[in-house]
DNA sequence: ATAAAATAACTGACCGGAAAGTTATTTAAT
DNA sequence: ATTAAATAACTTTCCGGTCAGTTATTTTAT
C-alpha cells in the first residue's frame, strides 16, 4: 500500500512524477466513491492511497466535486460509448443485443467498482445538485436515450409491439441500476443476493412483456 | 413554524410540555430525514423545527441514530402492520390484493415523507451498519416474508405458476422501492417521470410473468 | 390563600474531532 | 541557480453531543 519509492530504494522522500499522478488519484477516488459515496469519502484518504499529500490533489483537481467529475469522464463515459459501438456493430436481434447489454452491465459494470458510482450518484444526488444535474445530462439521459432508440427500432423491425419507448427503456434499466444500489447499501448484511439470478428473471420478464408475439 | 405559545402570548420564554414533545420532535425528524438523509440532518435544525433546543433532543433521544430508529418505530412499522392486516381480511384473489398493495404503496408510501426514508435507508446503510441491520431486520425482512408467502399461497390456490416465490417477492418489490429512491433523488432535476405510470408498467409485467395462464 | 422551597423541563454556550481547502516551505530535477 | 512538484502544517467550518445554569411548574409549609 505505502510503497513511496520504486525499485531503487534512493533516499528520495519523493518523486516528480507529474505525468503519471492524475492516473493514479483518479484510480484511488473512483475506489473510494465507490465504496463509501461522495460525502463520506475524506481526500486525505484518497491521497494517502494514491502515494501523494492532500495538498498534491489540489494540483491536480479543483476541489472534490472536480475529482468527482473527472472519475466519470474517465471510467463512465467510456463505458457508454462501449455499449453504443457494440449497438452499432449489431447484427442480429434487437431481442439479442439487450440480452448481450445486461451481460455487459454485469461484467463491466456491477461487478466493478463502477456498479458503486451508480449507487453514489443516486444515493446523494439531492445533496449535490450541481452533480445531480451533470450525472444526469452526460449519464442518465445519454444511457436512456440510447436504449430507447434501441427499443424503438425493435417496435418498427416488428420485434417489439407499439409501446412507449421512452418508458419502456426505464422499466428496462431501473432493475439493472436497482442491482447496483442494492449491492452497494442492503446486500452486504443480508444473506447474498444473487444478482444474476435477479437480473436474469428481471430480463425475462421484460422481454416478454414487450415482444409482439406472448412467448417472448 | 416557530409557534412557542399558544393563545395567551404571555411573557413566557418556553413552557414545559412534556408529553407533546417526542411527537413533535418526531415528525421534524422525519421530514428532516426524509428530505436530506441521515448524515445530512442537522440535529439543530430538527430540534428548531420541533421548536425546542438542541439539548431538549438528548432529554428524549438518547442519540441521532436512536431518534431514527425510533422514527422507523412509530411511522414505518404501522404501514407494514397495515398491509398485513389488509392481506388477512382479503377475501378476492392474491392478484387483486397485489394490485391493492401497490396501490396503498402509492397513497401511504410514495407520496408521503415515508418514500424519504426507504431512499435514505439504501442510500446510507452502507455508512452506517447498525441502521442497517436494524432496518434490514425489522423493515425489509419482514416485508419481503410477507409478500413471499402471499404469492406461495397464490402458488397453492393455483393462480401464480410453480416459481421460487422469495424472488418473485424481489421481483415484486424493488420497482416500489426503485421508485421511492427515484423520487429523492434525480426525479427531481429530470422532466418529471410519471411514478404512477412507471408503477402500472411494472405491476402489469410481474402479473403477467407470474400468472399460470399467459394473460395475467 | 400565599409564599417559599423543591423539582425537573429546558436552554444555549461550549467542547472535541473531523475534514475541505490553503499556503509557506522544502525538495527534486534540470 | 532556477523552476515547479510536492509536502505538511495550518486555517476554517461544521456538527454531534454535553452540561452548568435558568426558568416554569409543583409541592410543602404556614
Amino acid at each position: 500500500m505505502g510503497e513511496l519509492v520504486s525499485s531503487n530504494e534512493e533516499t528520495c522522500r519523493w518523486r516528480r512524477r507529474k505525468e503519471e499522478r492524475p492516473a493514479e488519484i483518479l484510480a484511488a477516488a473512483l475506489k473510494n466513491f465507490s465504496s463509501k459515496g461522495f460525502a463520506a469519502t475524506k481526500l486525505a484518504e484518497v491521497a494517502k492511497e494514491a502515494g501523494v499529500s492532500k495538498g498534491t490533489l489540489y494540483l491536480y483537481f479543483e476541489s472534490k466535486e472536480a475529482l468527482f467529475k473527472a472519475v466519470v469522464n474517465e471510467f463512465v463515459l467510456p463505458q457508454i460509448a462501449k455499449a453504443e459501438e457494440q449497438a452499432e456493430q449489431n447484427t442480429g436481434s434487437i431481442k439479442h443485443l439487450m440480452v448481450k447489454l445486461v451481460e455487459q452491465w454485469r461484467i463491466n459494470i456491477l461487478e466493478t467498482e463502477l456498479s458503486g458510482i451508480t449507487k453514489m450518484m443516486i444515493a446523494e444526488a439531492s445533496n449535490f445538485p450541481e452533480l445531480a444535474t451533470f450525472y444526469l445530462e452526460n449519464v442518465i439521459q445519454r444511457t436512456r436515450g440510447f436504449v430507447a432508440n434501441l427499443i424503438k427500432l425493435g417496435i418498427e423491425r416488428g420485434e417489439f409491439r407499439q409501446c412507449n419507448y421512452d418508458y419502456a427503456a426505464r422499466a428496462f434499466l431501473s432493475p439493472m441500476v436497482f442491482s447496483a444500489i442494492w449491492q452497494h447499501s442492503l446486500a452486504p448484511f443480508d444473506d447474498s443476493y444473487d444478482m444474476n439470478e435477479y437480473l436474469n428473471i428481471h430480463l425475462d420478464i421484460f422481454l416478454r412483456g414487450i415482444s409482439k408475439d406472448s412467448l417472448g
